[in-house]
RNA sequence: CGGGGCGUGGCGCAGUCCGGUAGCGCACCUGCUUUGGGAGCAGGGAGUCGGAGGUUCAAAUCCUCUCGCCCCGACCA
């Protein structure tokens, strides 16, 4: 999977199309440091608290322009580029054909699929000077279909893989950890156009297959998970995760292979030692609080049973109730519902039931609400839970004392759960979503009449399947994976530069020399390098190498006068001295070596 | 959207409580010395104190409004 060694920019599509022009004139002044564009910082700037987001700002790869919108400055777009071009060399290898589709969208469009109303203020709206309603594009679904029911007629036409990489707007609500969540990132997405389940099922695995080739070679550890579907729909997705504390995801893990996110992740609960009691109403004045109300009737948490109420975007109330220790898990409500919930207003809540949040309690409210419980709440034991009036509480009661309600599976798994495989105790790691896949099935083909005539000249559905992954997460998750206290230590495949020519001292003409004849050889070779040939202190230019992560360093200055050159390994920091004949074998010995860690 | 914090040369910060006309470190420019892990000395340039309005003889500082950014929560492929 090594790369030839006439690699880099030279084989970017993007330079291609964007920019063709004397890429040898642009190595000369680029590769000089003293002429590049790499300003790296000392100090950590203020807004920046996760790992990643530092040292890409003090190593000079971006900056930002406003909350959640970046520049990619040279250094992080050569990585970007680099990232790229795994990606298009592992998609072209499942037969991926690279599209370019547009941002601007009618909002027309999305409304055959109702997600102009889902996306919500995701999307960004605005009009042309007709008057015309449009739309960034947050993702592309409505596009691909749109184009598909145009272009495709028959079952010989499928299957088909579309992929591009492209720029997408989602105005979060909250943009946060420099790269990691942004309003405007480039995504890789592709979509499949299948006939049948089974097409669609084999698309589905391919892609799975070139994307663990992708993350593999771009040197990061990873999960794939089972996933919730989200604002995409469809029938199944799986997701590509990165562990890190910078992360916003959490996944639980077995030792036997299960893997899911905790939006949707199943588990055995730890058990709850009862304690006995006799049905009876308590009173409980101003203990609200789970951690309150325990306290007070000294009964463990988990014998609390913990009253929810949730509105549906439909408008309808339900009550969630769970065993006091256990969290909430909207996806899981989502799923039940069948559509959109969010938590109800105290107002609302007081309105509904005539009790104020802190004393509610399933009982004796079936006919205002549904009432679902979760599946870990033991039918046989009694539990405490609000008495539906204030400053009260009940005891004693059980399930059955509840005259109508629904067993489903409502909690997030928590820390000392077992597996629902082998009952072995699952970890729960925080991650990165690096990627995500998915089977859409019919859920864009069909609203919008994307259909083909199969082998009996029946109109069918296409079958689709959707595919992304975040460029930009892949070197924020590189980052976190690797960096140490002195900067980057990036993997040798998608670093900016993978050979740094550090002369000790540019007044030297002996060091000069050798430096200048390293470094061209090195070009020759086809080896993105890098000359600093600042005339800065060495001490600088060392902490600016580690800090931007190039790889592999050589070194030269006093050793020179013997003949010796020293080649210095970033990730490892050790430092071996060669003669300078052996120079250009080693410096290519050991940038094989890194290509090959890297690949299966 | 709720809670908290912060906006002062390019970066990091002090000054704000208690009003008197802006300072420190780094970076930058010039010169000399220096050159193996973020050099030393000397000189120098650079700030609408986020913005608007108000109080006052006088506002970075007090009051009102507003914009932006960060963090926690909500939300989120």
């Amino acid at each position: 999977m090594k790369p030839q060694k006439t690699k880099g920019l030279l084989k970017h599509g993007f330079m291609y199309i964007f920019q063709p022009r004397n890429l040898h004139k642009m190595k000369e002044t680029i590769m000089l440091w003293s002429k590049a564009f790499i300003p790296t910082l000392k100090e950590v700037p203020a807004d920046a608290q996760v790992k990643s987001h530092i040292l890409m700002l003090r190593a000079g790869m971006i900056r930002q322009l406003s909350a959640g919108v970046y520049t990619y400055l040279p250094l992080g777009w050569r990585s970007m580029l680099r990232v790229m071009d795994i990606i298009r060399d592992e998609m072209d290898e499942i037969g991926g054909q690279e599209v370019f589709l547009p941002s601007t969208t009618p909002l027309e469009l999305w409304a055959e699929t109702g997600r102009d109303v889902g996306m919500g203020d995701i999307m960004t709206r605005f009009k042309d000077r007709r008057g015309t309603e449009l739309a960034l594009a947050p993702t592309h679904e409505e596009v691909i279909t749109d184009l598909a029911r145009g272009e495709i007629r028959s079952y010989k036409e499928l299957p088909q893989t579309w992929y591009q990489i492209q720029n997408k707007f989602r105005d979060e609500p909250r943009p946060r950890s420099g790269i990691l969540r942004v309003r405007e990132f480039l995504m890789k997405d592709s979509y499949t156009l299948c006939a049948d389940e089974a097409q669609l099922h084999e698309a589905y695995k391919l892609h799975e297959k070139a994307y663990r080739r992708i993350f593999e070679r771009c040197g990061l550890q990873y999960f794939v998970v089972g996933a919730s579907s989200g604002m995409m729909g469809g029938t199944g997705s799986e997701e590509f995760m990165v562990p890190s504390e910078s992360g916003e995801d959490i996944i639980a893990t077995c030792e036997c292979g299960f893997a899911q996110n905790l939006e949707i992740a199943e588990s055995f609960p730890t058990s709850v030692e009862w304690v006995s009691c006799e049905k009876a109403k308590v009173h409980t004045p101003e203990q609200r609080t789970i951690e309150q109300v325990s306290g007070f009737l000294k009964l463990p948490q988990g014998q609390l049973l913990k009253s929810l109420i949730y509105i549906t975007q439909s408008g309808k109330a339900v009550m969630a109730c769970l065993r006091g220790d256990h969290e909430l898990s909207e996806e899981k409500l989502q799923a039940v519902c069948g559509e959109k919930v969010r938590p109800a207003e105290a107002e609302e809540v007081l309105k509904l039931t005539g009790v104020p949040i802190g004393f509610l309690g399933p009982i004796g409210l079936n006919a205002k609400l549904e009432i679902l419980v979760d599946r870990a709440v033991d039918s046989e034991a009694p539990f405490a839970t609000g008495a539906n009036e204030v400053d009260y509480h009940i005891v004693g009661y059980k399930l059955t004392d509840i005259s109508e309600y629904k067993k489903v599976d409502l909690r997030m798994v928590a820390e000392g759960d077992t597996c629902i495989h082998c009952g072995k105790p699952l970890n729960l790691i925080r991650t990165i979503e690096i990627g995500h896949i998915f089977k859409l099935g019919t859920k864009y083909s069909k609203p919008m009449g994307a259909t083909f005539l199969d082998e009996e000249g029946a109109a069918r559905p296409i079958q689709m399947g959707s595919y992304g992954i975040g460029v930009g997460r892949i070197l924020a998750a590189a980052i976190e994976l690797s960096a140490d206290g002195d900067g980057i230590r990036w993997p040798i495949t998608i670093a900016p530069f993978e050979v740094v020519i550090t002369p000790v001292n540019v007044a030297d003409e002996e060091v000069m020399s050798v430096a200048t004849a390293i470094y061209e050889e090195l070009l020759d070779e086809g080896i993105d390098v890098l000359l600093d040939d600042r005339d800065a202190r060495p001490g600088v230019k060392f902490k600016d190498a580690d800090l931007i992560g190039v790889p592999i360093r050589v070194t030269i200055g006093k050793g020179v006068k013997n003949g010796v050159i020293e080649i210095y390994e970033r990730q490892t920091k050790t430092t071996t001295e060669v003669s300078i004949e052996d120079a250009m074998d080693s410096i290519i010995d050991l940038w094989d070596r890194l290509f090959e860690e890297l690949s299966e």
